[in-house]
DNA sequence: GCGCCCCGAATGAACGTTCAATAGACATAA
DNA sequence: TTATGTCTATTGAACGTTCATTCGGGGCGC
């Protein structure tokens, strides 16, 4: 994701707003367009399809919540708290970044997403399987399956942004160490 | 769900099935009227529009979800027991039917599952909303909103269910109880 | 003049929905 | 029994709309 041209990135910024509110298919690339400031044949420069503005809106969301996670990690953190500060983190990257939350909902149980290479399609889960193999080279994480165990782990973290942003359950600070400590004493040997 | 006029119901099973393999919105009324092997007018005279049939659609698969889940609990059962049987045999339920999944899934973050009443958003819930109840009046259960709990379990079994349809990690018997066993662990005061 | 970026009206396909027409079931009247 | 009328169930071609995509052209830097 090099220096994006400036069209580019607002018909993807656009996209993903809009996806938000009118759901994946209330978004013609008409609307994208005015949107985004652009004609309609504007975007066909740089994506050759709707396809492929939403594979690239993937590889982009993928690439702004890597940005946003990294390097929140000090050395020498015990393993909970190290657990803790990404799970927090991550849910509060997707309460303050809706529109990547509701995009990545979106894209997760559509075609789309079984087209991606196995790779693409966890990359954005990468620091939560980086922390579990950890945990398990640690010995203190149950026996098992370490990609199933960071699919739970991020199902919660979406469930609980989702319950947030919903307004149906109104999540404080409290509540998100409280869930934590739920989804921590759920995959840690007892 | 009285006693459902043939047609009808080919209707709405045909709607399941097709939603599950091209989506929900890669399922045109057309494609409906063929598989249900009726006309395409046929379908207006039981809907009044695509957005009533996938309204209806929807207590249609509560319905069956309730009808399925209803009576496997035996009297005299420990709180734990009782869990674990809830949450495998729901579990269960989402891989035999994976329609009904694939179709819940993509309602739930669809603008028609808000369109709902609380009480039919929440109808669906209702047997482990009911089993946290419980637990609570019984103390073993962490101090943790309800609705907000039986989210999160609700969004573990559905997790669960996607990631052996998958085939992404293959799941046995011992799996799931492993699985029942981390979020009960989740769930309950350690 | 060539290449790049950009425009937006035009195109054509796909889709939800309508409707005039048909068929059958059932009842009533002759 | 036959004729007539009514009501519901069903059909599928036709309609109007919406949408993704195309394309001929314009501006601008080199």
């Amino acid at each position: 994701m090099e220096i994006l041209a400036e069209k580019k990135k607002a018909i993807l910024e656009s996209t993903l707003k809009l996806i938000k509110e009118n759901g994946f298919h209330g978004t013609p690339m008409s609307l994208v367009a005015k949107k985004a400031g652009v004609a309609a044949g504007t975007i066909y420069h740089y994506f050759d399809s709707k396809d492929t503005l939403i594979m690239e809106l993937f590889a982009y969301t993928q690439h702004r919540i890597q940005e946003a996670l990294q390097g929140n990690l000090q050395e020498g953190m015990d393993l909970q708290e190290n657990f803790f500060l990404r799970w927090i983190s991550r849910c509060q990257f997707y309460i303050q970044n809706p529109d990547v939350l509701f995009f990545l909902e979106q894209f997760m149980i559509s075609p789309y997403y079984a087209r991606c290479s196995q790779v693409t399609n966890e990359r954005f889960r990468s620091e939560i399987m980086q922390f579990i193999e950890m945990g398990h080279r640690h010995g203190i994480l149950r026996d098992i399956d370490q990609k199933l165990m960071s699919i739970m782990v991020h199902s919660s973290i979406i469930t609980a942004a989702k319950v947030h942003l919903d307004g149906k359950v109104t999540l404080g600070d409290k509540e998100f160490r409280q869930l934590a400590q739920m989804i921590w004493d759920s995959i840690r040997k007892l």
